[in-house]
DNA sequence: ATCTTCTCGTCTACGGCATCCATGCAGATG
DNA sequence: CATCTGCATGGATGCCGTAGACGAGAAGAT
């Protein structure tokens, strides 16, 4: 993580899908050592993912419902699995891993209930959590 | 906006760099038409842009202990007048109303375990709180 | 029914991009 | 001094994206 990583990410925070190429020529090096960058930034965990940001669903633009989401994981189902997941659904806000009954606490903002519904649902599909239970936030 | 493009939307929410041609092998349609389905939906403004995700984004970073708090307040105790009180205590970083068993969920940030005692015991004499639950954020 | 037109897809060709490998070059280490 | 390691460049190769030609199906007018 030096200059260059911090040039390289400035530009990935800008466009996501910028090519290797445009990046290195804006911070002035071959295609290959930005890919060698990013490829290591990406293995080191500093880059977690990327991903597109819609207008339809964006956190803070259109949330009409703010939730909290207790979520009890499938004992099969990796935590840090779950927690990399996680990050890239625009809805969760923040997800914790937190002590008591439950493993993790999530704070989503979502447009509407159908969108809490699908939420929900990919949370136990793809997310791998045996049991949620939710509370609406009221302010 | 159809079933396709929420697909499409379904894979680049995954992952922002996916390539059109990879997205056409998960949805079943050419590079071609995803391509022109994807310029669509980025001039119609469903697609605002493309971010990298860092791990270093996360509003973490802080106090030394992080914790959640369920808050049932004593029935004689007006909601408005623990809100007006927990906006005023430095610790607690946010205070929702919330449905379920508690009526408040506390996010605190507190410097150890000493100070979340002493936070617990100013929410049960001042803040009327007539029972709490604890939850260890473990991040 | 036929023709027109619009939409949305595939197919093909070509230029650009990403990846792999070889190479050069500094600084640290024996 | 020799060498190892990290990090860059440059070229070869194959995949990806773009653009244009073309076909299938739906809707509407004559």
């Amino acid at each position: 993580m030096d200059a260059v990583d911090e040039k390289i990410l400035d530009v990935l925070r800008v466009d996501g899908r910028a090519s290797f190429s445009a990046i290195g020529r804006q911070v002035g090096l071959s295609t290959n050592a930005i890919a060698a960058r990013v490829r290591r930034m990406e293995k080191s965990g500093v880059i977690v993912g990327y991903r597109v940001v819609l207008a339809a669903d964006g956190p803070e633009s259109t949330a009409g419902l703010e939730a909290f989401i207790d979520v009890r994981l499938d004992p099969a189902e990796d935590s840090e699995a779950f927690l990399a997941w996680a990050r890239l659904v625009p809805e969760i806000r923040d997800a914790v891993h937190v002590t008591g009954a439950y493993d993790y606490l999530l704070h989503i903002g979502v447009r509407d209930t159908a969108a809490l519904d699908r939420l929900l649902r990919s949370l136990k599909k793809q997310g791998g959590a045996a049991h949620t239970q939710t509370r609406l936030a009221l302010r």
